[in-house]
DNA sequence: TTGAAAGCGCTAACAC
DNA sequence: GTGTTAGCGCTTTCAA
């Protein structure tokens, strides 16, 4: 066992070697006003010499928080745990709580095991708030960190209701934008290759696809839409192959991610389809900065260093406020524009 | 701020409605033995009746003790933190601690700010001990967090007589055996691309490299050696080209990492030379597993997953031991060959 | 086997 | 301004 090494000095000792009580070395470690300055010399004095650094035990318990918040990846699949995606993230987290005292905790929860103890570790106090990454639909995590009251803020939504504060790209006008300017730059017969319809984002995107066409006065066929069983490369392939096969015509894609993109033009080179001449592809760019593609193609960008920003402030006003009322944000994605298409 | 919510349940509310005393509810918690099964089941119920967990912050005052320990990345290119080597270990570890009541806590320290910020959480108790990663050679956290009296354990070491903890690739005969290798196989005029010999690693795969020669009855030539002002691929580059300017006709390179491979691939076909069959190359696997090179090189890989378990092993033992001897671990390295160099 | 009680080191409310 | 004091909720003797 760990933990302070026994001998080191508390409170008190310092408050006997200033010549104080403890109340005013508390205020003096704490930075609080209404301490004269001599005084507030002499205590710093003091802990200088005997090299206190308060007990964050003792602080938690009698203070009633933690000054400390908790971001998790709730990841089975743990190597994703080190895509652009989530490094970006946690990056604009760590930037954001820098001038705090507040300090991040990355957390993986993988297992059940992981997850019943961090619900312990968080719901005994460790932690002032909670932000979660990577959430899939039917994780129980961010329900039971709701149920026991703890300042929760997710990245991204599980459906349309979602009951948990949360910071989320606008998918859906990031999918019209990008299927707009198709449509602005003459592509007429534009397919989708879609994410599984079961997740949230997937629905957004399509619906910003449909709604796109729909802007332009043209029916959505349903023979141009394909639903990936997941966003990998390989879905994306498939998708396409399947695309390219029942509608030869198209001269456009939009895919709803940027792995089911990579799977796409891969699929339509097999087909001898060149891009982006004969073929326009548009993508999410889910792991800004992109992975290298070639061509370069031109992508929906999510603002994650924006994102991360806002879910630190969003979680840290859930910490300070009382229960007031839930405000998520949506926030707007770029087009940009790598390719002639 | 947030915390446990008010009205959570404390240890004494579970003892009163379960008609005992605190004592006793507090070692069904802890699963202690010596009590009645009757009565554990009834404290049991109580505990599920009334939703109850542990505060950990009066946990921590009264046990001494966190139940947690932090896994540091020191690294102010925050980039790195993505790499497969890093992603690796945080996995191993991950797993290492999941049969443990031991919370996982991973920390980024970039700046002074979050450097000083972060020793004060562990220093003020809130870990029991810490596994530090990616530790350059200047970085004052390690002697730090040694002079607070927490235990410690590095990756890796910052030179030769390392006075913390650390569990190291024996990089030294890792290099002798991949230059072994290539005398094996026939190569005659063998290269080194160093990494900055001011890092303890780079010197350790340097001697190697010499010790394999020396082992043949070579003397080392230093015309043969370059050093890489840094690890990344274009010091690979730069120190390549200058090696092959310099002795045209040598037929093999071992290159002190991945990224310095890499390079001097690049500088090798650059110059016309054909790898492996004009010049043989193999490098370190820093970034297991390694980036895809074409084609593939031989290899000296380092057993990251072994290295994450015994980081905790040894980080265990100086939680629970006296402060008893140090054992630092080194581990050996393995050689893999994927070309027929 | 179990209850009672003494802290762990700090914050915050209240006196002076 | 500053000292005093009452807890925060738990672990851990020590008795019973």
């Amino acid at each position: 066992m760990g933990r302070q090494r026994p001998g080191t000095p508390t409170l008190e000792e310092v408050a006997a070697l200033a010549g104080v009580g403890r109340g005013t070395v508390s205020r003096v470690v704490n930075n609080a006003a209404g301490v004269r300055d001599s005084t507030r010399r002499a205590v710093r004095q003091a802990i200088t010499e005997l090299g206190y650094v308060p007990n964050l035990a003792a602080r938690s318990l009698a203070g009633h928080r933690a000054d400390a918040v908790a971001l998790v990846m709730t990841e089975p699949d743990w190597r994703l745990f080190g895509e652009p995606f989530f490094t970006e993230v946690v990056h604009a987290v760590g930037d954001a709580l820098t001038d705090t005292p507040v300090q991040l905790l990355l957390t993986l929860v993988r297992t059940d095991t992981e997850r019943q103890r961090f619900v312990e570790y968080a719901r005994g106090g460790r932690v002032d708030g909670v932000l979660l990454m990577s959430v899939h639909a039917e994780d129980a995590l961010p329900d039971m960190l709701a149920k026991a009251g703890l300042p929760t803020v997710m990245l991204g939504r599980r459906s349309g209701d979602e009951t948990i504060t949360y910071v989320d790209a606008d998918n859906t006008a990031g999918a019209r934008g990008a299927v707009a300017h198709l449509l602005d730059t003459g592509r007429t017969t534009i397919g989708a290759v879609s994410g599984p319809l079961d997740m949230y984002v997937a629905q957004c995107r399509l619906r910003g696809y449909r709604e796109a066409l729909e802007g332009a006065g043209v029916t959505p066929a349903s023979s141009l839409v394909v639903e990936g069983s997941d966003f990998t490369e390989q879905s994306g392939r498939r998708a396409m192959a399947d695309l390219i096969s029942r509608r030869p015509e198209l001269d456009a894609v939009f895919a709803a991610s940027d792995t089911l993109a990579a799977g796409a033009l891969d699929a339509l080179r097999a087909a001898g389809r060149r891009v982006p001449r004969d073929v326009a592809v548009i993508g999410f760019d889910d792991v800004h900065p992109a992975r290298p593609t070639d061509p370069p193609l031109t992508t929906v960008r999510q603002p994650l260093g924006e994102i991360g920003r806002t879910m630190v402030r969003l979680l840290l006003e859930e910490m300070e406020d009382s229960p007031a009322g839930r405000r998520s944000v949506v926030l707007p994605t770029e087009l940009v524009v790598r390719d002639s298409a």
